[in-house]
DNA sequence: CGCGGCTTTGATGTTCATCAAGTAAAGTGG
DNA sequence: CCACTTTACTTGATGAACATCAAAGCCGCG
């Protein structure tokens, strides 16, 4: 975790404060801090004091929390432009899931008082925001109600085809996360997960080479994953 | 579903736009059209067109979507001052789920663009609705956490304490749901869910009259929910 | 090179869905 | 208001889906 300042180039500028004025992005850049994490690094906390507003630069994150058995459960993947300190940031003084790097990745931080200034200032800016927090915390809900509905064989089809398509844009890439954390977001067991990949690879579904997963049959896996 | 008005001595006035200039009430009271629905009705459709911003003022509904395999998901029930078109209104153009009045409801019911602008020109306002917005999300996202990280027994426990402690704040109450639409809630099939509501029974732990409820021995359903 | 976590496979048992069949309750039309 | 129809509820029996336990190979890392 190192601390640089790149944000002079950052693509994210536009894409991310559409709606700011040229003013205040200045005094963003030259107040943000840029934040390196290492694959395996926890970003924040469940339970921790929420004082800065964040959002990923590059890399990938997961959301999870302990459940009350103390059981891990994974309820989100964040890819760079979706946010990190998302959901809890303006209704909770503490964060309510932990966020962990399962990439490398650049997080960027603003103090969040600053940031409810610029909403309080800039309407625009607020209604973007708006639109942001609804998008997330709407694909979370619907991806878990799409989840919920499949069968093992279904979840790991849905899962394999939401990486690919969403994640990578790749038929072939190389898993974030471990098969036991696979299992902490679908809701199956780790050897379960195993199973139902392995079946998937005796078909000639999908290639595995230890993380690396290579879809070789994409109809088939899309077929899978909706009658699952 | 009758059309009143008695914006006047609405006791949500207050709790629902604290934010709000004055002048601004009176517009807002002006222009809402409060609707009355019966028992069963359909409030929004999922995939309709969004053009008001919608509030629960009495009453109880549920949200819920048709599963790809055309089953019903349940997820959400949601009590007066919990936004009725929350999550997709910023966002979306089409509701993303379908609410339906489980008791006799009032909504109000306000043009989007009405609200889009209050938001536009009251900045204490759009942090508000912020706010509510962010609590029912995370509301949604925590409990679907907690139901999938029980069993049958468990679920169903966790469920009638919700029910007897956040929404009916009493240890006998009436059942707003069939036990299929218990079954769409929380992921399990309707006779699971009269089996294990008739073992609660056997037990001593709940009486069962009909669509009335009885805890009987709330602290023993508080250890099952807890352990399930 | 050895330890711990990750992965894999097989065997066994539990949990839950499904099917079937019947009762109760609630809505509907004459 | 009653016969009729439909929907909701209930119980039991059976089988499928999934968790758990056990044991072994693999891989990365200190």
């Amino acid at each position: 975790m190192t601390n640089i300042c790149s944000c002079k180039y950052c693509d994210l500028r536009d894409l991310f404060f559409t709606n700011i004025r040229s003013k205040d992005r200045e005094t963003i850049c030259s107040i943000k801090t840029e934040l390196y994490f290492n694959k395996g690094d926890k970003i924040f906390q469940e339970n921790q004091k929420i004082e800065t507003f964040a959002y990923l630069k590059s890399g990938l994150v997961k959301l999870s929390r302990l459940s009350s058995s103390k059981k891990e459960q994974l309820l989100f993947i964040a890819k760079p432009l979706d946010f990190v300190s998302l959901l809890s940031v303006f209704s909770e003084n503490n964060y309510k899931y932990s966020v962990t790097a399962i990439e490398d990745s650049v997080v960027c931080e603003l103090d969040i008082n600053i940031v409810k200034n610029l909403i309080n200032e800039n309407s625009d800016f607020a209604l973007d925001i708006m639109k942001k927090m609804s998008k997330i915390s709407d694909f979370i809900i619907t991806q878990s109600l799409n989840i919920r509905e499949r069968n093992l064989n279904g979840r790991i089809a849905y899962l394999l085809n939401y990486f690919s398509s969403q994640i990578y844009t790749s038929n072939t890439f190389e898993l974030p996360i471990t098969r036991k954390e696979i299992g902490e977001y679908i809701g199956m067991s780790t050897e379960n997960i195993i199973r139902s990949m392995s079946s998937l690879k005796k078909e000639g579904i999908i290639d595995i080479r230890g993380k690396i997963i290579e879809i070789t049959n994409p109809k088939k896996l899309q077929i899978l994953s909706d009658l699952g």
